[in-house]
DNA sequence: GGGCAGTTCTACTTCATGTAGAAACTATCC
DNA sequence: GGATAGTTTCTACATGAAGTAGAACTGCCC
C-alpha cells in the first residue's frame, strides 16, 4: 500500500513543504509552478494541469490516507494527514516488517548510514 | 524502482528462502507447493502455473536486477543477486532517502521500534 | 432563474503485472 | 538426418493503477 505515482508523489511533497491546508486551485497553481522550475531556463512548458485532475489525484490519496479534506469550507481544504517524517518512517517500517529476519536487516541497514546518521542514533539510543 | 508484484514476491521468496539456484520447473512445484499449504485444510485448489509464466516472471525480475541466471548450463538455473536481508536494507535506504530530513525520519523510525531491536541497535552501534 | 466556481462522475490512455500459447531453439534417439 | 521432447523466447491478452481531463451535477450570488 506504498507506491505513489509521480503526480501524487508531487501533490504529497507540496501538501508536505509548505504545511497548510490548500485548495485543489492552489495546488495546480503550485504544481505549474514547480515544474517550470525544475528544467530551468527555456524551452520546455510548465505542466498546465486541469483542475479536475488534481481533485482527481487528490481524491485517490484521501482513499489511501495520505490526506484528508475540510468538507466544510467551500474550496475543499486538503493537508497531510501526517508529516513526511512519519509517514517515511512508517514506510520504512512496512517495508522492515516484511523480513523474517528483521534484526539481520538492522544490522545491513546501520553498516551503510552515514557517520552523523549513526551518530544520531546513537544519541536517540543511549537516552532510553 | 522497488515494489514487485504478488507472484514476483512469491518467486523472490522461494529463492531467498532455499538458496540454491533453481530452474523455472523447479520453482513451479515449489509455488504450487506453498500456494496449496498456505490456504489450509481443503477446497481452494493451489494455482498451477505454466512454466512460461514463471519464466516471465523471471525474466522481469532478472530485467529488475534482483535475479541472475547461468545462461550456460541446459535448463538455466536462477538465485537471487543479494540476500533477502541485503535487499531489505537496501529498500529502507531507497525509502529513507527520498526524505529531505534524514535525520527526522531516523527519529520516528527508532521512536517505535521493539526493545529488543532497540537492544540490537545499540550493539551494532557500540552503545552497550 | 441564469451564470459561475467548485465538486463528483465517467472515461480514455499508458504502463506494470499475471498469465500463457505459439514459435524457435537444441540435444538426442532411432 | 529427421522426428521428438524439453527449454527458452516472442507475442499477446486481461486487469488494475495512475495520469489526464471533459461532462454533468450542486450551491450560491445577483
Amino acid at each position: 500500500m506504498a507506491s505513489l505515482g509521480e503526480l501524487e508523489r508531487a501533490v504529497m511533497d507540496l501538501l508536505w513543504a509548505g504545511h497548510e491546508a490548500a485548495t485543489a486551485n492552489t495546488l495546480r497553481d503550485l504544481l505549474a509552478q514547480s515544474t517550470r522550475a525544475e528544467n530551468g531556463t527555456a524551452g520546455h512548458v510548465g505542466k498546465d494541469l486541469a483542475v479536475t485532475t488534481v481533485l482527481t489525484v487528490l481524491s485517490r490519496l484521501e482513499r489511501k490516507g495520505l490526506v484528508e479534506r475540510e468538507r466544510g469550507t467551500r474550496p475543499h481544504r486538503y493537508q497531510a494527514v501526517s508529516s513526511r517524517e512519519d509517514h517515511t518512517a512508517e514506510l520504512m517500517h512496512e517495508v522492515l516488517g516484511s523480513a523474517p529476519d528483521r534484526e539481520a536487516v538492522l544490522a545491513r541497514f546501520i553498516g551503510s548510514v552515514t557517520d552523523t546518521e549513526a551518530e544520531t542514533l546513537r544519541k536517540l539510543l543511549g537516552l532510553s
